[in-house]
DNA sequence: TTAAAAATTGACAGCGCTGTCAATTGTTAT
DNA sequence: ATAACAATTGACAGCGCTGTCAATTTTTAA
C-alpha cells in the first residue's frame, strides 16, 4: 500500500541508497539519475518514513514550537504558520506549552529537547527574551530561532525574526497627532516584554518628532490585560487626578485598549468624540468592541513560517542565513480614533 | 548519554525483550522481574524512543487532532487538553487544521493518515458533524474519537465525547426566564452546527416548561459571527417590524452576543436596563465587553484530555470504552441580564 | 591512449525497538 | 517424585531509512 524507498529503488532500477541521496537532495547524483528517481518518486507517491529518517540519521527531522500563552490567537496563528512551512519541508512539528514563570522552565524544555531528538526550536515571546532560558536551549545540540520585538537581534545568540514594534508605534502615535492630539496617554503591557518597551520607544520618538513635550504623568505602567486597561484609563481620566486629562489614549494591546473602552464607558467618556484610543495586535475582537478599535497588524502567519523556514534551513546547515527579515505592523485606522 | 533499552536491560540483568514488555505493560512477567526493570528504567531515567516504537512494531503511537478553526481560544483549550494525556501517556500528536468547507477535505486527511502512521483521531466541530468525512476515516484503520453536541451519540460511528448544549441552554433560559422575562429573542448560529440545533431545542424546552407561548418572529437565523448578531439583534429590536419587541436575547455564542451588545449600543438600547443579552462559550472576551456577558461555560481542557484518553485507550485495545462522558456547560451569571 | 583522480553508485551494518517463536523456568496433577 | 502443562523469558530478525566505505564508472591529465 504505503510505497516504501525499497519499492522506489526497484521502479527507478537504481539502489536505496541512491534513492535516499536523492530524497535527501545530496549533490553527487548524476542529473539523469536523479530524474529516474524523482519520476519513481512521484508514480508511486512516495514519503520518506518520519519514523525511519530520524531513527537511522543522524539528524532530525523534528522541530519543536515552545509557547507560553499570552493570547490564543497569537499562538494559533503562529503555529499554523510554522506547521505550514513544516509541511512543506517534510518536518514534523512537535507542540510544546508551558509556563514561563515556572522555575523549572529551563529544566522541563532541556529534558524534552534532549529526549525527542529535536533539531531545532522556535521561541515566540515571552519565553524568546528570556537570556537564560535561552542560552541554556542554544548550549544544547539544537538550533534556535526567536521571535522577537525590536529592530535588530540583541544578540547573537541565534538568528531570530524580528518585529519592529517600535515604527509601528511611532506610526500609531503620529496618527493620533496627524489628528491633532497632543496629550496622549499611554498604557504600558508588562515591563519586562520588549514589545512594551519597543511600543513605548516608538511613542516617546512620535512625540520628539512633532515637538510635543512628554508629560510623565500620561504613562500609566501596567501589564498586558484588560483590567490593566480599565484602571489605567480609569486612573489617566480621572478628574481629580492633577495630570492633564489626555485626549488620546495608546494602548499597548488591543486587551488593553478594551479595558480602557470599558473604562471610558463607566466614566461616560464617549469614543471617539471626547477620547481617542488607540490599541495593537489587531486581534479578532478588536473589531467587535464599540467602537471598533484603530490598531496595528501584524502578519504573524507569515512571519511564523518565516521562523520555520530560517529554522529548517539552519538545520539542514544550508547556507548560514545571516539575513533577518524584520517586520512592522501596519496601521489600520477603524473607529476608536478621531480628530481632537 | 540518552539511555537506550539496551542499558536498562542491562541494568535491571534481563533482556531487551523483557524491558519492552514492562514498558508496554504486557501480562506476562512477573512481579519481581517487573520491579527490577522500573527501577533500572527509574535509576536511568529511561524513556522509550517513539520513533524506534512506530519503526518497529505494528502500532502506533501518534494521535492527530484535526481542526478546522471556528475560534482559536477553543481550538487552544482543547489542544492543550489533548497535549497533556498524550505526554501522560507516551503518545506523541500531531496537530492537522484544515478547511470544513474544502472539498477535497475528506482526500486530504485520508492521505495524511495513511502516510503518518496515524493510530487516532480527534475530531471537533464542524469536522466532527460531517457524516461521510468521519465515515470516510472510520473505514481506515485508524480509531476515531468525536466531540460533539448533544447528549447520546448520534451513531455509533465512533465513541464520542458528548456536551449537552441542550440542557446548558435551557439553564440559560430558564435564567432569563426567573428574571421575569417572557419575551425572548433567540439568534441562532449556522443552522449546519449541532451546537446550533442542541441550544435551540433547549430554549424551547424552556420556554415550553414554564408555559410561555413560543413565537417563531423571535428567532433569527444567523452564524456564528459577530455581525450576525450585530444584524439579528437589529432586526429583533427595530421598532418597524411589526413583532414583539424582546426582552431578552439568547444569543448562540459570545461571538453573537458581542454583536447585540454592540447592535444595542448602536439603537442606544441600554443593557441590561431594557434589554438582557446571554452568550454562550465563556470566551475571554466575554469579560471584556460592557457590559460583561452572562454565558455558558464548558471545560474544553479537560473534555479534550477526556477525548484522549478516550481515543488511546481504544488504540491500546483496553477494555472498549463504552462508556461515554457527558459534559454540561455550567451557567455563569455576569452584568448583562437582568430583572425584567 | 592510458593512468590517475574525481564523481557516482551500491553493499552492508545498524539506529532502538517490537513480533515471532523457541527455550527455560515454575506449577499442577498424578 | 514426575509427567504434563502453563507461565515467563530470551534470541533473533527486521521495521525503513541513513552513514560508512568500498566498488564502479566517468572524467581529466599526461
Amino acid at each position: 500500500m504505503k510505497a516504501t524507498i525499497n519499492d522506489v529503488a526497484k521502479q527507478a532500477g537504481v539502489s536505496i541508497k541512491t534513492v535516499s541521496r536523492v530524497i535527501n537532495n545530496e549533490i553527487s547524483v548524476r542529473q539523469l539519475t536523479r530524474e529516474k528517481v524523482q519520476k519513481a518518486v512521484e508514480e508511486l507517491n512516495y514519503q520518506p518514513n518520519l519514523a525511519a529518517r530520524n531513527l537511522a540519521g543522524a539528524k532530525s527531522f523534528s522541530i519543536a514550537y515552545i509557547y507560553d500563552n499570552p493570547n490564543a490567537y497569537y499562538i494559533i496563528d503562529m503555529q499554523e504558520g510554522i506547521l505550514s512551512a513544516c509541511k512543506q519541508q517534510g518536518f514534523e512539528l512537535l507542540i510544546h506549552p508551558c509556563d514561563a514563570k515556572n522555575k523549572n522552565i529551563t529544566e522541563e524544555v532541556v529534558n524534552m529537547v534532549k529526549h525527542a531528538r529535536i533539531a531545532g526550536l522556535i521561541l515566540t515571546p515571552p519565553l524568546s527574551e528570556m537570556p537564560e532560558f535561552v542560552k541554556s536551549l542554544v548550549a544544547l545540540d539544537v538550533k534556535v530561532v526567536r521571535i522577537m520585538s525590536g529592530d535588530v537581534a540583541p544578540d547573537d545568540l541565534s538568528p531570530c525574526v524580528m518585529v519592529n514594534d517600535r515604527d509601528a508605534a511611532q506610526t500609531i502615535t503620529q496618527h493620533l497627532i496627524d489628528l491633532g492630539h497632543t496629550d496622549i496617554g499611554f498604557i504600558a503591557g508588562d515591563a519586562k516584554h520588549m514589545s512594551t518597551v519597543e511600543r513605548y520607544k516608538g511613542y516617546r520618538r512620535a512625540l520628539k518628532e512633532s515637538n510635543i513635550d512628554f508629560d510623565k504623568k500620561l504613562v500609566i505602567e501596567g501589564e498586558y490585560s484588560f483590567d490593566s486597561g480599565v484602571s489605567g484609563a480609569k486612573q489617566l481620566m480621572s478628574t481629580e487626578s492633577n495630570n492633564t486629562r489626555p485626549t488620546a489614549i495608546f494602548s499597548c494591546n488591543d486587551e488593553i485598549a478594551a479595558g480602557a473602552l470599558f473604562a471610558a464607558r463607566l466614566m461616560n467618556i464617549s469614543i471617539p468624540e471626547q477620547l481617542s484610543i488607540v490599541g495593537f495586535e489587531n486581534s479578532p475582537f478588536s473589531r467587535q468592541t464599540w467602537p471598533k478599535l484603530t490598531t496595528a497588524d501584524q502578519p504573524n502567519n507569515q512571519i511564523a513560517g518565516d521562523a520555520a523556514n530560517l529554522l529548517i534551513s539552519q538545520v539542514r546547515k544550508q547556507k548560514n542565513q545571516t539575513t533577518i527579515s524584520q517586520y512592522v505592523p501596519k496601521l489600520i485606522i477603524r473607529d476608536s480614533t478621531a480628530k481632537c
